[in-house]
DNA sequence: AAGATAGTTGAAAGCGATTACGCAATTTGG
DNA sequence: CCAAATTGCGTAATCGCTTTCAACTATCTT
């Protein structure tokens, strides 16, 4: 069942055919009718891949994720699609469980032209392979990032608001505040920490080294961290923590110790899972506006796809601490706002 | 930069290059080196949309989930990529968020040959279109199913292992039972809901009618549903939950009206969630063999996509019941295990 | 009425790979 | 040592579309 199938049938050449489905105003009704009509009774359906091959666009693009079970990059996704499906892309999904291999895969797939632009939700590349490629093909980055990049890449500016967050322990009176940092060879822990040591030093305390363990994302490793803090001999009265995920196993092992939350010890993180809102106590966190992140990054890709020139192309979104019970705020309804810039 | 290329500066002709690469041992061995080395000089990558143009193959399956961020789904995604990696298949994701819409947008990519194949973790479309759909091309359904539909399926025996779960809250003594479904046009709320009535049935025990509230999976709607349920003049001992999420949801709403799981409550659900092993009080709840559904289904397309008879295309799992402490049961390492077949 | 313009249409080239086919060179075996 | 079998390789057709180009018609302009 191919075109040229459509165009006998229909007394028409296949290019008429060709157009009848792309720009139907270019043929006279009667013929369009016609066409339409054959198309309908056969079933036909255009080979897609052979219209790629002609055109060389796939009118795909592709998303790599680090963690495709993540609430936070469910929402940052949902930005993406929205933008993708009114501009007839197709969004196609690579999940790297956070494997670095798994990653060069699907970033492959952009030589080999399978994608018409991929936005990386994750940056584990090194900045040679990434730089290269950006300057070949359409590329976005979200979230993560490289620094001294030219890649163009959507963001909070995680350093200034892990400061902010950190602050905010300190306003409450706390000194002696601990990190819970993500896996150090990610930059978004190594920016966090940055902020975090900033803070500490702005306001003259001292960055103790058992204050700051590295976890590694997850529930279990935010359990396991937080016990080493806690079997310190002068163990802290606060902890930022590098995301929800974490900051809930960290709370587990407090309760687990017969320890409060936040009377002995106080707990923010970063991300605004859902989760956090719902579980005991609710977590104070930093929420990143992700469906937004999504949305501009698609729109940069596809200025990109298209050809337009992009400038200014290091977009930093504003981010939020939201209060909530976990670091014993003095007002609940305290928020602080992030600077857009 | 294409074959004619490589071919040129090798001073082969195209049949060899390309043979060089997929069948590389029937060409001479200098040849071949020659060929090997204009390659890696100039950073030649083959075409892949004209190769699958031509072949006709994509090497590339399609997964289909109803919701890419449930932890569940991320478990039966690793089998089925476990075994397409070696097969030489890339596998992309479709996320429906359980729209319809989008279900159909993705089952589309098939019969425009984007795909090889596909694995349906959700299967909402009506009964017809999958069945058509399936005589065409590869299609495995997984987890969901639809009955009396030929397409091969791989899942556990949800009527069965809801009865044995309700049966399990009938053997610690409780005759007011309640259960929290799934949305009832989903069929594997239809089945759980079918094994609850079973149980009580057969233990002669009422059901009534107001025991039984319709969910939509998430933790509100746990929360909501469970709210009528506490606010039921007679109100149950027990509630068996479609999934661990409203699970968590609903032992949310008990404890906040100063009711104690499984003391005033007993709670038992779905899914073996990695959260219900950690939360307050760990759930009880049935796992799945989520991985090995994976790995199943995988098997079951690729036989299809090469074209080999598939007979007993109805692949059950076994289930197991995981005892912990939502339900107070006697004994902790009691265990029920589900049948295979 | 002649030329200009705009609107439709079909013939055919071509996208970049794979592969059937045939020829030449080499190996095998009796 | 020769016929047969095998191996290695190039020529050229082909996959199913899109799109350029030229032809032809109909409508305007002057």
């Amino acid at each position: 069942m191919k075109m040229s199938d459509v165009a006998k049938l229909a007394n028409v050449s296949t290019a008429t055919v060709s157009r009848v489905i792309s720009k139907p105003n270019s043929v006279s009704i009667d013929k369009r009718q016609r066409v339409l009509d054959v198309i309908k009774e056969l079933n036909y359906q255009p080979h897609i891949i052979a219209r790629q091959f002609k055109t060389n666009k796939t009118k795909t693009i592709l998303v790599v994720v680090p963690d495709v079970t993540s609430a936070f990059f469910a929402e940052v996704l949902r930005g993406i699609e929205h933008i993708a499906i009114k501009n007839d892309y197709l969004v196609i999904l690579g999940n790297t469980e956070n494997k670095i291999d798994t990653e060069k895969k699907f970033v492959n797939l952009l030589p080999q032209r399978q994608v018409d632009g991929m936005v990386m939700l994750t940056a584990r590349l090194d900045k040679k392979t990434l730089e290269d490629l950006s300057k070949k093909y359409p590329l976005v980055l979200a979230c993560e990032y490289i620094e001294g990049l030219t890649v163009p890449t959507v963001s909070i500016d995680n350093i200034s608001c892990a400061r902010k967050v950190t602050e905010h322990l300190i306003r409450l009176g706390h000194t002696k505040i601990a990190h819970i940092t993500g896996p150090i060879n990610v930059i978004l822990s190594r920016d966090r920490l940055k902020g975090y040591q900033e803070a500490m030093i702005n306001n003259g305390l001292d960055i103790v080294k058992l204050y700051i363990q590295e976890g590694n994302f997850c529930f279990e490793s935010g359990y396991d961290q937080m016990s080493k803090l806690l079997a310190l001999e002068d163990r802290p009265t606060a902890v930022f923590i590098f995301n929800d995920e974490m900051a809930m196993g960290a709370i587990r092992a407090i309760k687990d110790s017969e320890l409060n939350v936040p009377e002995d010890i106080a707990v923010v993180s970063f991300d605004n899972v859902y989760m956090s809102s719902v579980c005991e106590p609710r977590i104070t966190t930093v929420n990143q506006p992700k469906y937004e992140i999504g949305r501009i990054a698609m729109d940069l890709l596809l200025k990109l796809i298209n050809g337009e020139e992009v400038q200014n192309s290091k977009i930093i979104l504003k981010d939020e601490l939201i209060i909530r019970d976990s670091c014993g705020s003095r007002s609940r309804q305290y928020r602080v706002r992030g600077e857009q810039t």
